[in-house]
DNA sequence: AATGAATGAGCATTCATTCAT
DNA sequence: TATGAATGAATGCTCATTCAT
């Protein structure tokens, strides 16, 4: 379809994503891949060796910007504040312009094959390693494994939570098309637009939110 | 294999929770669930009408008993941090009780057929629904669409995260089974048991780190 | 295409055998075997496990009817000439009656999976030992291994021979069909007919030839 | 892989009649062929305009190279003996230096392309009038088309069917590799060494063979 | 209710070949 | 000559479903 300016290796990249992304790994064909890229399908084993070499490339590919985005977050001697916010404008630009990327990167569910779920493993024991880290840098008890995995957790936890939600309500509403009627409105909400002007808000409400919620559980017992 | 006391329509609508959690709807095969339940494949269309059938009734249990647990959450009158607990507590429960089934319900990529893209978006407009109510007793604007939004999305992303995340650990460390070393413990942290103790913890403080955020976000501007 | 009183597994081995025979394994596709047994392609794996299960089914059993017929080869203390006489002409029936099977099961170049060369390798020595029991109650000294083995490979290369050459023929000149001008006659010699009366005479030939050429081979050295 | 001295075209040549003896025509891809020859692919297709084309040359290779080897067998007017002495050492050589060239020419299942047929019909008419001319010469009557027939045969069937067995066995040996436990040796015979002086025997015993019965057949009837 | 054989569309992948360089 | 990317027609096999019993 799309014979853009990329190379077909990457336009076979984007177009895996955007697939699997809406309909995961299993309920995509290589031949809709090779179709939405624009190029023919032996080229999708030429240059990636099969399906499961793409979801390979896409993986790693989503949890190194993903780990790029947690690295740099404010010197480690500024205020606490000042971290999270950081933290927290970080990981809401990295879902914004890679939203389908992470979608495909973190959700799809662990293929059982060996490899693939020692890749997930791999960076899973990465991302513990950097948060535990950034929280114990920001006065959290090191060896108070609750607490430090339940932040942890919860960094993400939010973010990837609104942007799954928001892709669910985006995919179905596009999807359904025209033969959708809009859903009832049972409340006087109008549709939200993720803008710019939207994930501004959205920043500075999850910031106090998070720092709020943080110093009460580190101050807690 | 299993042939326990469940009647046949049972069995495959549990072996189909477990293998769609792990796997995915469209990595399963109709005999790896008839295999599983201990069933004849043709009995999977003659109780359900298709492997498509099995998912609507999953995901149909699934958001029936997830509204049960937001449904009771205390007396309307109650004070709000009462309040806030009881919804974590049912919450976690909810989760506890029904951790695959809810991966399915909830996580399962809307198969673009317009008959399942409704049934989402049914569950999903009576959830903004239950969820506006809640809030906007609790003393939020119900005309701060973007703080309402807020709110409503950071309920279930915590919950929903958590145990998503431990599924999928616990999935990856129990398939690769022997294969895997243990990953290597760059921190002094031992391994979690999430068991009643530790969710006891959970829930203290998921409510602390919840109130304290809700707060916040609820005095700012 | 002959839907004919066989079951469906019998057709698709018997489909299978003349074509394999004809173009080898590799030459022959899934899609032609079940259109010739007259079955959809779905059965082929269903009751064989794949191509290869048929190829395997095939080789036991022409391994199985080759060996029952040179293993009544009369009394062992009938003397040598009616031994060799009975061998000869149960190689002959066999031949005759499994043509197409023998071709398959002793040509078919050993695919290179370990399964399969196991298979060969346990029929060969089988046939080894035999034979080499065959030949010492002949009176053929055990220990000369040169003329045991060269007796042992004459036995079966007269006939197998004689057949594949006779069966290459015959494809060229079927196959070839319309398009093919008889082959130009340089010597007075009429197309054979190998019927009934052709073998009686080539038991003959073959008996008579066999038997002194083995006289001599034991007399010798 | 191998670069030797030899020139891109007698590479392809070269790896082609190793693979085709071994996998059969169908069996091996042309990838495999340009790789072992350690060329491009198109290369094959430039010298050689196809796959079918390698196989062509091969074909006429090994006939030119077999009709060489009964075409010099010693003076018309020598003894019967000595001619026949003559043609089995020339075939043996033949054999042994040609291993899979004779292995593919006369073995390929006739492909089913009309070209093909004619090669082979061509090669087999060929064949049959020198081996008329050579056992009329050595007293068979010519128009006895059974007798005929039978011994014409029966030359290279000993020869053909001797070298199939042996590159079947060792082919089976050498792949099976070091997985395969030696066959249980139920016989006191050691693995024949197929050397200068076991073909010495060979001849021996073949020429020996084939004498008395050839002058068997003759004398009869 | 239950079975297992049967169906045909569809799956990822591989193939010999060609083309632009 | 030589290369490696590109092609499209297959290839063996699997799938959810249905049917006769």
């Amino acid at each position: 379809m799309k014979k853009s300016d990329e190379n077909p290796k990457e336009r076979i990249f984007n177009a895996a994503v955007v697939l699997f992304a809406h309909r995961g790994f299993a309920g995509v064909r290589t031949r809709e891949i090779a179709e939405k890229a624009g190029v023919n399908i032996a080229m999708l084993n030429y240059y990636f060796g099969g399906k499961l070499g793409v979801l390979r490339a896409i993986i790693n590919e989503s949890y190194e910007k993903f780990y790029q985005a947690i690295t740099d977050v404010a010197n480690k001697d500024a205020p606490r504040e000042e971290r999270v916010r950081c933290l927290v404008k970080n990981l809401i630009d990295f879902y914004r312009s890679n939203r389908e990327l992470a979608m495909v990167g973190f959700n799809t569910l662990p293929i059982d094959i060996p490899e693939m779920l020692d890749l997930k493993m791999k960076w899973i024991t990465e991302y513990r390693a950097r948060m535990n880290k950034f929280f114990s840098q920001l006065g959290l008890d090191i060896h108070d494994t609750v607490k430090m995995s339940f932040m942890r957790g919860m960094v993400c936890a939010i973010l990837s939570s609104h942007f799954n939600m928001r892709f669910i309500y985006e995919h179905i509403t596009q999807v359904a098309g025209g033969s959708k009627r809009q859903p009832k409105k049972t409340t006087p909400e109008v549709d939200l637009k993720y803008d710019d002007a939207y994930y501004k808000s959205f920043h500075e409400l999850l910031s106090t939110f998070y720092l709020n919620g943080l110093n009460s559980v580190i101050e807690k017992g």
